[in-house]
DNA sequence: TAGATTGTTAATCGATTAACAATC
DNA sequence: TAGATTGTTAATCGATTAACAATC
């Protein structure tokens, strides 16, 4: 390959599709390393640090840390490491969390009134800007500074504010015919909390976050430590 | 290898340690089946299911499906599939949702209260038997029929009944100190929902909840999408 | 019987881990 | 300078997918 390949090949990665896919274990190692930095920031200890800190820390080995902040396209100096301040820039571009990304939130239970609550969410980019449920008690209220709207309004409102992502939190029985109607109305992308899943079109997105299978994954290490150890 | 061998290898696989271990994906993705499984056998279409048929409603490879339900040691006639109940049967088994675990949960702000509140935990053979905050309003009430305790009593309770699986839902500030606390305790497994990873001894188990990886897998997905079809 | 489906062994794919030259 | 650390290429490992004989 000569120079002129290679800088073809660099502008074709920077501004042309398709854009290579990140593996999501490096995805969602990310933000570890971000509340990570964040802290380390906060203790005025250096302005640099190096992968092994980083991974005797949390657990990770160095090697790895220093492949996902490759793939974030963080650069660190040898002998020196990264520095935090940029480190901690850098996967925020990388992440997107600068522009901010309006949500719906349907279903107002008691898991969509605790995910009103994290303000967490919008240093990740994530704004819900109002909440739509069925239950007259809580229509018209204010939940944690999200408005709540009967579901009939679900529609338009997408329609109008354009919004793109959804955040399902109802349980088995509505779940499919909510996600339908979230698709005909706009929505793009669906953030699952509802216990079954979902049928979308395929370009259409769905993270379903699956406490069961996280449970059973816990359960299932807890018997294998006994009996090893019996 | 000869017979003699074949059949010592079955005894040792059976009765002894260590237990070969499970593939972690597997593991997430038979609560799915289950899930679907008791949906189809409620609807009496037959008695019977092929790995074609589970597949294509859940969008996963039907060789997958069959891999899975191989390592939840199913099994299956060649040209019928399996039988619905008996899978049903298998998976409860596999996964050990017959003998209930008890566990405590530690903070009981927005999210620890919607824990409380999830029914279907004791489906899954987890029993949350108490609650812990350090909130004068919180203590003494019952929520959802989980009595809260104040969190000096932590200790001594657990200790007395023996509990090795605790459920963190706290703020970032005091998990770690929690954490150390819990496992002093004699608790040996903790479903961890606090933002911050949190550092135990080699033996204890940590199930770490993290929403902002999620978050983070969709958003980008979402991105990908777009930029792949403009 | 014929054909769909299982169970198992082999091939592929992608992520993790190792190796090592370049360098501040 | 010497040594720790980065960045990159290669090796390993484990999960997914393919192939195919056995079978109800």
């Amino acid at each position: 390959m000569n120079e002129m390949e290679v800088s073809m090949a660099n502008v074709e990665d920077r501004n042309d599709l398709p854009t290579k896919p990140i593996p999501e274990p490096t995805l969602r190692r990310l933000p570890l390393y971000y509340q990570y930095l964040k802290k380390v920031r906060d203790e005025h200890k250096g302005d640099f640090i190096s992968c092994t800190q980083i991974g005797n820390d949390l657990s990770i080995l160095p090697i790895q840390v220093r492949k996902d902040l490759g793939i974030a396209e963080a650069v660190g100096k040898p002998k020196l490491g990264y520095s935090i301040d940029e480190l901690i820039s850098i996967i925020e571009t990388f992440l997107g969390w600068n522009n901010t990304k309006d949500a719906y939130l349907v279903g107002v239970g008691h898991l969509g009134t605790a995910l009103l609550g994290f303000e967490r969410f919008k240093e990740y980019g994530l704004n819900i800007i109002a909440a739509f449920d069925i239950d007259k008690e809580k229509i018209g209220k204010t939940i944690h500074g999200v408005k709540v709207f009967h579901l009939g309004k679900l529609h338009d409102m997408v329609k109008r504010m354009g919004i793109k992502i959804g955040i399902l939190t109802v349980p088995a029985s509505p779940a499919q015919e909510l996600t339908d109607e979230m698709v005909r109305a706009g929505i793009r992308a669906i953030w699952n909390f509802s216990p079954v899943k979902v049928n979308v079109p395929p370009d259409i997105i769905v993270q379903h976050e699956n406490l069961a299978s996280s449970l059973v994954v816990l359960a299932k290490k807890l018997t294998l430590a006994r009996q090893n150890q019996s």
